[in-house]
DNA sequence: CGGGATCCGTCTTGATACTG
DNA sequence: CAGTATCAAGACGGATCCCG
């Protein structure tokens, strides 16, 4: 008669699927730094390694919150894009960013980070 | 001559502190449930261990996000909360739960939950 | 050469038992 | 009740290999 006891907390489910060290990382350097390559995602300041980039993507793809796509017809060159639902993420981190950029010391935003603090009204269509 | 590497990122250096499995469990558990007690931690349906309850509220009170006070002069009670920095995290938080509530299955808010969808003004001050 | 898969040593995490 | 000790399991980092 007790519940199942399995959480439905929308939180910690969230923290399911996007909840490690590293997911959110190649979350965000698709959806800010337009990286779509995976030598591109290697080449991230926090150095994540190959094996873990290639099971963070196969994961993204499973879950629907990213996409690959060959490049070309012929050379080996695999294209990562977010779906929408992937997109739909930008308040998330959009929210971290801000966060961390108030309350962590020496934090900033790089180059041609799309993050608009400005209008809140961010790229989507 | 080249740039340190070590990661500026807001995103990065926001989840080295919150970006893990439990942390931001906890922090929803004070903020939403105003779960105060090391116990009542342990009750939450995730079903956190002790050892790792406890490393989570000492980290927390490393930095600065949470404080312990003895609940009384006698009993051996722990008294945890959120300091103004951890209640900062609140739109985190929130921007996490709306996220979830939308694009995962079967998520909803237990009963007193805080977040109020409708106004977007919280409980903060 | 770009995109991984695999193996292995290490560090971290977590479940459980135990203690004041 | 509020943790600590212990030990197993898993995640990670790095190198290497492999395949088109």
């Amino acid at each position: 008669m007790p519940e199942p006891k399995r959480s439905l907390c929308p939180v910690a489910c969230t923290l399911d699927l996007i909840g490690d060290r590293w997911t959110l990382l190649v979350i965000r350097d698709m959806m800010f730094f337009g990286k779509q390559r995976f030598e591109e995602f290697l080449e991230s300041p926090e150095g994540i390694s190959t094996n873990i980039l290639a099971n963070r993507l196969k994961l993204l793809e499973e879950l629907g919150l990213a996409e690959k796509q060959p490049y070309s017809n012929h050379a080996r060159r695999m294209n990562y894009h977010l779906t929408e639902t992937g997109k739909s993420l930008r308040p998330v981190l959009k929210v971290i960013t801000a966060w961390g950029l108030k309350h962590i010391a020496n934090t900033q935003i790089p180059q041609s980070h799309l993050l608009d603090t400005s209008t809140s009204k961010a790229t989507e269509p």
